[in-house]
DNA sequence: TATATTTGACCCAG
DNA sequence: CTGGGTCAAATATA
């Protein structure tokens, strides 16, 4: 990407996030008549903004240092930008039995794969069924406990993992601050070709973005609040979806935001939603190494909530369609304004 | 019966 | 040596 282009962005970012900072200063200063759930949102809104600059940044860095593949007939990832993705390198099938050398071949792979990290938010009234099924089947190998965290950590691999040697996993840490939060990291892409993918609403999407062909940092995936700015056209194209998406989400569970002493009980249901949660509610910020996605929480204000099913059609659209194998959804970073209208949308608070 | 989950054991990078 | 990640046998579920 041209250094000016890359500037621009930056600057969009930072004023974004000044933007956001201003409001949350105003916010601060009517104090009573503001709620807190708002300043949660624009100090989230704010910290997402720095963190997009940050991945803007490092892109750019990582492309000068190693250019993106151009991997032919398959259109790359945008949270791809940061690592090299690499093929299969596990052979079940066949029995192959790795030397250590190939052991050690297949650890480095493993460590190269595409990395990203999301951070989703169970909300309270809308509950976990709109977070269910991203479109995915993933299947559950392991669970470890995490020196530190409160949690155990849940391993997903692709149900397809080896009769379509697709590579796609997650792991799923709930977070210990804030039980409500659930820190998804996501590794590979899914090659697979899932039958029971929902048709993604990527194409219709990408139909409303022009289906401009776009460099790969233009499809930087940003703004968890595009998506619901979005929301009443995915509400219309992922007609069709819910069929798909409702299977799981009737499966018994009931996951409100609760005090501790609950939340034990709940810790099995958790699973069952972790299994299916989205994998791409976006707002990438990265860290260090991977991509990093927030998924807003706060989303009290009732015109973010709308429906249940509403938002069980935004994620399975957004999440069937970011990781689709068939076409991936992207966001163009130019389509942030639209975030920012959003913003005050949101906030209409004011 | 097929498929998914659980869970203790194992591997290995740091 | 430790702890994160994975394997795979046992078990559960559809």
């Amino acid at each position: 990407m041209e250094n000016r282009e890359l500037r621009r962005r930056v600057d969009e970012e930072l004023a974004r996030g000044e933007e956001c900072m201003r409001r949350l200063q105003r916010s601060m200063d009517e104090q009573g008549t503001s709620r807190p759930e708002l300043r949660d949102l624009l100090a989230r809104d704010v910290l997402t903004s720095l963190a997009n600059v940050r991945c803007l940044l490092k892109s750019e860095e990582s492309w000068s240092a190693e250019p993106p593949p151009v991997a032919a007939g398959v259109t790359e990832s945008p949270r791809s930008i940061c690592s090299s993705p690499l093929g299969d390198f596990y052979d079940k099938n066949s029995g192959t039995v790795f030397g250590d050398q190939e052991r050690r071949e297949v650890r480095k792979k493993r460590k190269t794969l595409p990395k990203w990290t999301e951070q989703v938010c169970i909300n309270g009234e809308t509950g976990p069924e709109g977070l269910l099924d991203d479109g995915y089947s993933w299947r559950k190998y392991g669970q470890k406990d995490i020196l530190g965290a409160k949690y155990p950590r849940a391993y997903y691999r692709c149900t397809h993992k080896y009769t379509q040697a697709c590579e796609a996993a997650k792991l799923v840490q709930r977070s210990d601050q804030n039980p409500s939060v659930f820190d998804i990291t996501y590794r590979g892409k899914h090659t697979c070709n899932q039958s029971v993918q929902p048709l993604p609403p990527a194409a219709t999407f990408q139909e409303t973005q022009h289906q401009q062909q776009q460099p790969p940092l233009d499809q930087l995936q940003f703004q968890p609040q595009l998506l619901l700015n979005f929301k009443s056209e995915l509400k219309v194209k992922t007609e069709g979806l819910d069929a798909e998406a409702k299977p799981t989400s009737e499966a018994s569970f009931s996951f409100p935001l609760t005090p501790e002493n609950q939340q034990e009980q709940q810790q099995h249901s958790f699973d069952q939603l972790i299994s299916s949660v989205s994998p791409s509610f976006v707002s990438p910020a990265t860290t260090s190494d991977s991509n990093y996605y927030i998924f807003p929480c706060g989303m009290e204000n009732p015109h973010l909530h709308a429906s249940e099913s509403d938002l069980t059609d935004i994620i399975s659209a957004a999440t069937s369609a970011t990781n689709s194998p068939i076409v991936d959804l992207d966001f163009p970073l130019e389509s942030l304004e639209l975030s920012h209208d959003l913003s005050f949308d949101v906030g209409e608070y004011f």
